[in-house]
RNA sequence: GGUGGGAUGGCUGAGUGGACGAAAGCGGCGGUCUUGAAAACCGUUGUGGCGCAAGUCACCGUGGGUUCGAAUCCUACUCCCACCGCCA
């Protein structure tokens, strides 16, 4: 979330950024209860330093063995009044925090403005796209010709855009996990966690997911013998990650922390029905290997750039053609102040479609989870910066290869990096 | 699922109604000594809010409650540990 003290002192810049991310948040109400709670409280607190004195004095006559009870009197209505004015500021202070919650990340400054993803910034491109001279087919007709992709029966499981991988399909997606994996820890100096996959509020609250944006996660272990229990199904291994270090105070020198993990995300893609769902393009259960970095708030831009190398080197040794964009201030996520977006480049349909999002949090998502480290021993401590980025989702990188890599017989040659996860196997089918 | 024991500052751990934001030890930082280091000794060392400031308030797992006054008493919850049961 963004400093309280800072929205108090920038209001105008931040009624600005709402109107640039066309978001809506209860900016005015929120400057008026800040007010209303800050009058509050430093009255409330004059009244109980005054307790805190008189009590101080009927402790000091019962040791002297007088009579205080006068003074207790009085105080019992004084004590009243406390309860009343306190617990009138904390509801002030819990509304406030209620919109707080819901106020966007303020954008980096090379942030271009914008209003649709057309807007973002290409950064740079990088291969060639392939030429063929045959035609090219999409990647869910080759998927279940090679019999390695079931969208059938993963419907039938589950639902829509739920989908079985099957057979060489199955074995590939182990194949790129474990090589992704194995990139990250050997050659950009991760190191690997297996977290849970599911989350509770707290957490799903301090990477920015909740409260915003509930009807996009999947809840799970609520019923009617349990209706307190609030479990969600991780959307992104960037919450159970990000949130390992919740509440602590990190030594500086610890940072930077590297971290790598692969799990399944699950998203349910409220809204998204028939927008771009076609085969494995947007399915509610995915693979995907994430990396999450914690920094000192001077590296965390350096951090950014080697994030987005780290990312890119995955899909430079696959051979895929892709493209670096950064986000607009509309396209930004919540909870973002600088965002690239690599999307890869899927020849059959001729488009691009995003495989990593490489995004910079700098405090927000810190102060959200309350992740500190001392900047030198004695020192106060500060909120750390926070970053992630995918590296990568799988089954667009599928798409990809299956789209680049088809040969006209409906077979698919395997790069070179793959062929050993795959037991030394040069191409499918 | 059952029974029992816990949760206190960076860490260990004392504290069962007022002198406690909290003993002691460890660790950290500064110093004395030393060519330098170690040891020893001395000093210092939690977090957050409001306030221009002086200052003041809050925080001993979390939420309620009792009381003039709560780390301490009551209550609900969460998590951790141990043992039993069940189970991949």
């Amino acid at each position: 979330m963004v400093d309280l003290k800072f929205i108090r002192e920038n209001t105008d810049a931040v009624r600005k950024v709402l109107a640039d991310r066309q978001t809506d948040a209860a900016l005015d109400e929120l400057i008026d209860l800040d007010t209303q709670w800050r009058e509050n409280l430093t009255h409330t607190q004059t009244l109980q330093a005054h307790q805190n004195q008189v009590s101080q004095q009927i402790a000091q006559l019962k040791k002297e063995k007088q009579d205080a009870s006068e003074t207790i009197a009085e105080m019992r209505k004084l004590s009243q009044d406390i309860k009343e004015r306190t617990a009138e500021a904390n509801k002030l202070k819990s509304d406030i925090d209620a919109i707080l919650l819901t106020i966007p990340n303020m954008p980096e400054e090379s942030t271009p403005y914008g209003t649709s993803e057309d807007d973002n910034t290409e950064i740079k491109t990088w291969g060639e796209k392939p030429s063929c001279d045959f035609d090219l087919k999409p990647h869910w007709e080759i998927a279940e010709q090679l019999d390695i992709v079931d969208f059938q029966r993963g419907a039938k499981v589950a639902g829509s855009n739920f989908v079985l991988f099957k057979g060489l399909g199955a074995k590939l997606e182990r194949a790129l996990i474990q090589f992704m994996l194995d990139l990250h820890t050997t050659e950009h100096g991760y190191t690997e966690v297996s977290p849970p996959f599911v989350a509770n509020r707290p957490t799903m609250t301090g990477t920015g997911q909740l409260p915003k944006f509930e009807s996009d996660m999947y809840r799970c272990d609520r019923h009617e013998e349990n209706p307190d229990s609030d479990l969600f199904l991780i959307p992104t291994a960037e919450v159970p990650v990000t949130n390992l270090f919740a509440g602590e105070i990190l030594s500086v020198d610890e940072l930077p922390i590297y971290y790598t993990a692969y799990t399944p995300c699950f998203r349910r893609e409220a809204g998204a029905y028939g927008k771009d769902t076609r085969g494995l393009q947007r399915i509610h259960q995915f693979d995907k290997v994430e990396m999450v970095k914690f920094t000192t708030p001077e590296t965390s831009y350096a951090e950014h750039e080697s994030l987005l190398k780290n990312a890119e080197t995955v899909l430079q040794a696959l051979g895929l053609v892709y493209r670096v964009v950064q986000h607009c201030t509309v396209e930004l996520s919540f909870a973002a102040a600088k965002c690239y977006d690599i999307e890869v480049w899927a020849p059959a349909r001729e488009r691009y479609l995003e495989v990593s999002s490489c995004s910079n949090f700098e405090a927000f998502q810190a102060r959200r989870a309350n992740i500190r480290y001392r900047p030198e021993a004695g020192a106060k401590p500060e909120f750390v910066h926070t970053l992630n980025a995918s590296g990568t989702a799988l089954p667009r990188v599928v798409i990809a290869l299956l789209e680049t890599y088809q040969n006209a017989d409906g077979t698919v040659r395997l790069p070179a990096v793959l062929q050993p996860y795959m037991g030394g196997l040069k191409q499918i089918g």
